[in-house]
This record gives structure tokens, C-alpha cells and sequence, in this order.
DNA sequence: GGGGAGACTTAGTAAGCATCTT
DNA sequence: AAGATGCTTACTAAGTCTCCCC
């Protein structure tokens, strides 16, 4: 079956007929979706295999075999045994209480404890399977993988084919929140076919449930995207299965939003003169509306919706920064009107900058933290849905959230054009865009947890720099001495020797060159992660088109996944492309 | 306008896998 | 062949924003 409507699409390899070129295709405007959408439903999780009789739960010392309900919450709980999380009171506590639910009310009057219960034979053992999964043939589980995604990896949406993002049900286990999370240790449940609503057409072949189960619902909605829902436990949040980022769907959703933060760039002059206008309004909520918006604009911080108390971490974005999370210095290290920040943003993320602002900015914040205690909202006149009422006024479009995609793509295109030069090698162009690349995920604080092996690769990448250069030297020193001896001989054969020595030594520059490269590269990237901002928020024509403009085959920039997701804009894009 | 449901995007981590070293 | 290393992919939590109801 092949429905795709395909162009051959040039790549630096050749010819690879493989997309789908929906990007060439007519849109729908009404909120319809899909005219027809097909699928096999979702794949769920593998029933639970009570434990091999060897494999013992103690109790207080003692062996103490459990119900099978109860067993499978002590294992999840057995596999996490190495995580930190397990040694947190929060995450002990909720497991313990949801555990007991599931015990038999024998179990739960004996065990009472959990520092009396010993998970250790359970925790082994699932090593022991972990270890001899490894060890599997390679072709058993790709072929079980593969067949699974080939059955259930793929839907007909209108006149495509299209790979499913996710069409696995998230297996029940203990919930595992960022940061300090009050629910972290609860029990996720089991979902059935009968907590799952079918989204398809009704003309489509019907996804079948489990042989004697049903499915909650099955309905057909064009004006969502999504094939298959659930509700889930922990927060009663609603969870789905959608299509991967290479589907039309998710494509065109992406293409358009580059497209509005273009139109953003052509009205931010007049929409950051009325904010600066707006910090002398009469009114607070608009000026606080204004000092709210500049820092969205100045420092790409997320809009910041309210959260309910005691369901999630304690995190924050712009609207709901509370008077705790800023300090101010009339004058810090030599500069005026500097604003300090320290808050935890989202996946308890935290950011920490020092910014000098505007002296109106300044007393406005001042005026804005009179009389209030360190846990009151910074701006109480104010939230997300305040401000972006605000901007739709603004711009058709226009959200809190453009405003970061706006200056995360402006600065890789303007970081681009002041960091790359086309005389440079690949290598050294690389490095720049990487750069660029970097400037923008320190813009929007994208983090990551230092590689564990971090310091240990680096120290290896110097040993072979060091090598390196003592390859140089030697390389040189056989340069003079060939030298040398051809001025003596003055016949064909020294001269060559020459020339061979020569190239030997240019080789060996330009490997050193790389590696040196490589480190300041890597060095420079330890706690940021590139990835978000390269995904979500830079319109990858700025990169085709750099790309092209450099000569570098766009394989150096965009793994395979990426090139998947960006087809329309490796398509698309011609070298003078501006953002 | 306030609150909640719903839909969709954005996010970091860890497992999985490929490749390079020893 | 095994082990180390580094990139890719899967996973799912945590945001944003809209819409609807009162």
C-alpha cells in the first residue's frame, strides 16, 4: 500500500524518492484536520508475569509471599531500587500509601513498614533479565520491533501514510515528577481497552480491541489530531497518541508557526515601542502588563500560567514570578539598575541571570514589590490570559510563546552571519554554527544534566590533542631534515621526499585543527543542550539556507530524524532565505 | 473574568544502538 | 570480542493556549 504522494527530493547522497510532499498540497482553513484517518489502535503495555517462586520478598527478615497485586507494585518499586528517588520521603511515602491499596487486607495488616521490607532478591533478578536481554540475539528484537511498528507504527491520514509518534500505551509503573513533585512515588495504573477512546473515521477499517474487551469510545472528531485518548491517574490529565513530527499534520502546525513569528519580526518595533510607552501608564495592570511583556521579549521566559498548589512542583514563568525570585541592585558591579533572578522554570529548570534593564523598568519593579510579603506575586494585576488578550490586539496570532520562537530564530540568523565566514573549512564552519546553535539554547535556558563521563572524555580528548601535536613536531622536524638533504642532492627523489613530508605535515595540521576543535566544542556544550531549541524553536530554513550558502552537506547539521521533520524546509529553502 | 477540560507543543532523561578502542 | 563512548530514539512529564461553561 502506498497512498503518499511522493517527489523525488535531492539530498547530498542522491536521489531519494521517500516523502510525502504535503507541503506542495492545499490546506484545509475550516478547523477540519483530516477528511479520513485509519489505524490499528493502540499497542498495551504486557501483562504483568508474576515472579519465578525462587525470587522472595522479606518482610522484617522474613519470607512473605505476596498477591499477585501487590507483587507487581513491589516490583516497580524493586526496579527503581538504585535511583535516588527511592531514598526520598515524598516518593516513599505516596508509594507506600498506594501500595497498600493494592495489598490484601492479610498483607496490608502485616506490613506496615516499608524500611522493614527487603526488595533485594526482586531487584537482582530483574538485573539478571535486564542483562540477558542484552545478550538476546540482535535479530529476536529487532524483528519483534520491527514487526510491531510495521502493524501498529502507521496510520492512513487522508492520502498519506503516516508513522505514529507514539503508539505504545504507557506501561504502569510508580510516577517519577521533576523536580520536587508532591505525587512523585504514586502509582501509575494499568491502562485497559476500556479506559481508550478510538478516534477514526467512519468510513476507516475500525481499530479491533483485545479479544472479549471494549473500548471506552469510539468517535469520529476531524477536529482533532489525535488517533487514541486516555485519562490518566495521577493528575486526571488527558493522554494521547499522535502522529510523528514528519506527518503533514504536525508539519504544516510547525511551518505556520515559524510563519507568525516571522510576522512578529515585522511588527516587534511598534509593539516594544507601545510596551516602553506603557511603563509610564497611569494604571498598574498596565504597567505591569508592559514590564511583564519586555521581560518576555528581553529574556525569552515562558509565559507562566498559575499551576494549583500541591498537584505539581513549585515552578514559575514570567506572570506567575512571585516577589522571592527577584532581587534588585540600584548598582552592581559597576552597572545601574540590575535585576537579579533566580526561579525555578519549567522541569524545575532553574534560572539564574543578572540583568541590568531600563531605569523605568526598575521603579516599576520597585513600585511592584512595595508593601509585599516574598511569596506574593510579583505581578498581581496580571496573568496569561491578561496578556495574551494584550498581544492578539497586538498581532493577529500573537501569543506569549512567539515571542521566544521570534528571538530564538532571529539570533541563529544573526549569529550566523557574524560568526561564519565562507573562506573557513568545514570543520571551523561547523563550530560556528554550533555556536550560534548554542547562543540561542543559553537565551532560552535549555539545560542539561552534565554527561556522568564528562570529565573522563575530556581528559581523553587532551591525550589524543597531546599526541597530536607530538605527531606535529615530529612531522616537521622530518620537513627541515628532507629539506635539508634535497638542497644537498638536488635530484628528483629528495624533492619528492619533500613534497610527500610536506603533505604529511598539512595533514597532520588540519587533524590537530579538528580535535582542537572538537574540544573547545564539547567544553563549551557541557551543561547545554542544543537539542529543544534545534527542534522547537529555530525555523530550519535559516539553516538550510546557511547550509547551502556555506557548502555544507545539510547531513553536518540535521541527523535523520531531524531532515525527517524538516523535509518541507530542506525542500523549500533556497539560499538567500531570510527569517 | 474565573475555572476547568482539552489539545497540542516543548522538555530533559535514560535506554538503545552504532561505532570506535583496546 | 568486549568494553567504552557518543549519538539517536523512546518515553512521558510539564508546559502553553483555546474554548466552553458559569
Amino acid at each position: 500500500m502506498d497512498l503518499s504522494i511522493t517527489k523525488i527530493v535531492y539530498c547530498s547522497h542522491g536521489f531519494r524518492p521517500t516523502y510525502n510532499i504535503w507541503w506542495e498540497e492545499e490546506r484545509y482553513t475550516d478547523g477540519v484536520k483530516w477528511k479520513f484517518l485509519e489505524h490499528k489502535g493502540p499497542v498495551f503495555a504486557p501483562p504483568y508475569e508474576p515472579l519465578p517462586s525462587n525470587v522472595k520478598f522479606y518482610y522484617d527478615g522474613k519470607h512473605m509471599k505476596l498477591s499477585p497485586q501487590a507483587e507487581e507494585v513491589a516490583t516497580f518499586f524493586a526496579k527503581m531500587l538504585d535511583h535516588e528517588y527511592t531514598t526520598k520521603d515524598i516518593f516513599r511515602k505516596n508509594f507506600f500509601k498506594d501500595w497498600k491499596k493494592e495489598m490484601t487486607s492479610e498483607e496490608r495488616s502485616k506490613i506496615t513498614d516499608l524500611k522493614k521490607c527487603n526488595f533485594t532478591e526482586m531487584s537482582d533478578y530483574f538485573k539478571a533479565q535486564a542483562e540477558a536481554r542484552k545478550s538476546k540475539t540482535k535479530e529476536d528484537k529487532l524483528e519483534e520491533n520491527e514487526r510491531m511498528l510495521q502493524e501498529y507504527g502507521f496510520c492512513v491520514m487522508d492520502n498519506h501514510k503516516e508513522r505514529i509518534a507514539n503508539f505504545r500505551i504507557e506501561p504502569p509503573g510508580l510516577f517519577r515528577g521533576r523536580g520536587d513533585h508532591p505525587k512523585m512515588g504514586m502509582l501509575k495504573r494499568r491502562i485497559r481497552p476500556e479506559d481508550i477512546i478510538i478516534n477514526c473515521s467512519k468510513d476507516s477499517k475500525h481499530p479491533v480491541p483485545p479479544p472479549g474487551r471494549k473500548w471506552k469510545e469510539v468517535r469520529h472528531d476531524n477536529k482533532v489530531t489525535w488517533l487514541v485518548s486516555w485519562t490518566e491517574n495521577i493528575q486526571g490529565s488527558i493522554k494521547y497518541i499522535m502522529l510523528n513530527p514528519s506527518s503533514r499534520i504536525k508539519g504544516e502546525k510547525d511551518w505556520q508557526k515559524y510563519e507568525t513569528a516571522r510576522r512578529l519580526k515585522k511588527c516587534v518595533d511598534r509593539i516594544r515601542n507601545q510596551y516602553r510607552e506603557d511603563w509610564k501608564s497611569k494604571e498598574m495592570r498596565i504597567r505591569q502588563r508592559a514590564v511583564a511583556l519586555y521581560f518576555i521579549d528581553k529574556l525569552a521566559l515562558r509565559a507562566g500560567n498559575e499551576k494549583e498548589e500541591g498537584e505539581t512542583a513549585d515552578t514559575v514563568g514570567c506572570c506567575s514570578l512571585r516577589v522571592e525570585h527577584i532581587k534588585l541592585y540600584p548598582e552592581n558591579d559597576g552597572q545601574e539598575f540590575v535585576v537579579e533572578f533566580d526561579f525555578l522554570g519549567k522541569d524545575s529548570i532553574r534560572y539564574y541571570n543578572k540583568v541590568p534593564v531600563e531605569k523605568r523598568v526598575f521603579k516599576n519593579l520597585q513600585l511592584f514589590m512595595e508593601n509585599k510579603e516574598p511569596d506574593d506575586d510579583l505581578f498581581d494585576r496580571l496573568n496569561t490570559s491578561i496578556l495574551n488578550k494584550h498581544l492578539q490586539e497586538l498581532m493577529d496570532g500573537l501569543t506569549a510563546k512567539v515571542f521566544r520562537t521570534y528571538n530564538a530564530s532571529i539570533t541563529l540568523q544573526q549569529q550566523l552571519k557574524e560568526l561564519t565566514n565562507v573562506e573557513e573549512n568545514i570543520p571551523a564552519k561547523i563550530l560556528s554554527y554550533n555556536r550560534a546553535n548554542r547562543a540561542v539554547a543559553i537565551l532560552c535556558n535549555h539545560q542539561r544534566a552534565p554527561p556522568k563521563t564528562f570529565e573522563k572524555s575530556m581528559q581523553n580528548l587532551q591525550t589524543k590533542i597531546d599526541a597530536k601535536r607530538d605527531q606535529l613536531a615530529d612531522a616537521k622536524r622530518e620537513l627541515k631534515s628532507a629539506k635539508a638533504d634535497a638542497k644537498v642532492r638536488r635530484d628528483e627523489k629528495s624533492k619528492k621526499a619533500v613534497e610527500t613530508k610536506k603533505k604529511a605535515v598539512q595533514r597532520i595540521e588540519e587533524q590537530l585543527m579538528k580535535l582542537e576543535v572538537q574540544a573547545t566544542d564539547r567544553e563549551e556544550n557541557k551543561q547545554i543542550a542544543l537539542g529543544t531549541s534545534k527542534l522547537n524553536y529555530l525555523d530550519p530554513r535559516i539553516s538550510v539556507a546557511w547550509c547551502k550558502k556555506m557548502g555544507i552537506p545539510i547531513e553536518k547539521i540535521y541527523n535523520k530524524t531531524q531532515r525527517e521533520k524538516f523535509a518541507w524546509a530542506i525542500d523549500m529553502a533556497e539560499e538567500d532565505y531570510e527569517f
